[in-house]
DNA sequence: TAAGACTTGTCAGAATTTGACTAAAAGTAC
DNA sequence: GTACTTTTAGTCAAATTCTGACAAGTCTTA
């Protein structure tokens, strides 16, 4: 979600087509179009990477990652807040 | 987890054993100890009917219940407060 | 010991996820 | 327009995870 965003974006500035990713993480092209769309989930280790191929900090992804994962359980609450004010206290 | 450890105080302060509760959300004892101690996760249904028998806010219990999934994400994660930070301004 | 409360472990069926395949759609160049 | 590449949409079986139920265990109290 927030991952396939960025790494269209990523994947667009160094000019690439989804079809050479898709090779580098050995999985095929319709499959990573999807990752892109937010159609299915990236792997983390496909995470970690598509970061080591874009050069940038793999934390920077993860987060975008991670961050789509949580936004899909809570997107639609109304105590959505609240949960991430309570989670963060309790780290 | 956190809802686990909510509910444990709750049925206690009532004065509840986990067979009553258990045969309230229709499902056997083992399984009702399995989310009090969070080894199983409690159905959103199941919260709210908790919620119900204990008299107290839907949504405080909502809010453990989902924090509790979302904990499991991100507590073991570097990014963890960046990402929910990303995922705050992004509600 | 007996009885009740709670926990642990296992297991099959259900539900979800995964990767691959096909083919359609959209875009590009000729 | 055609031919070609890229991207997206849809389907499917295999793999994985989740679920609910059961049996048997521990622990406490009487």
């Amino acid at each position: 979600m927030f991952v396939g965003k960025r790494i269209k974006e990523l994947r667009e500035e160094k000019g690439m087509v989804q079809r050479q990713l898709a090779a580098a993480l050995e999985i095929d092209s319709p499959m990573y179009s999807k990752i892109e769309r937010g159609e299915r989930r990236a792997k983390r280790e496909q995470v970690i990477e598509l970061a080591r191929i874009f050069e940038i900090d793999v934390d920077e992804l993860l987060t975008l990652w991670l961050a789509g994962q949580i936004y899909e359980i809570i997107k639609d609450e109304k105590v959505a807040k609240a949960t991430l004010s309570f989670v963060e206290m309790k780290l």
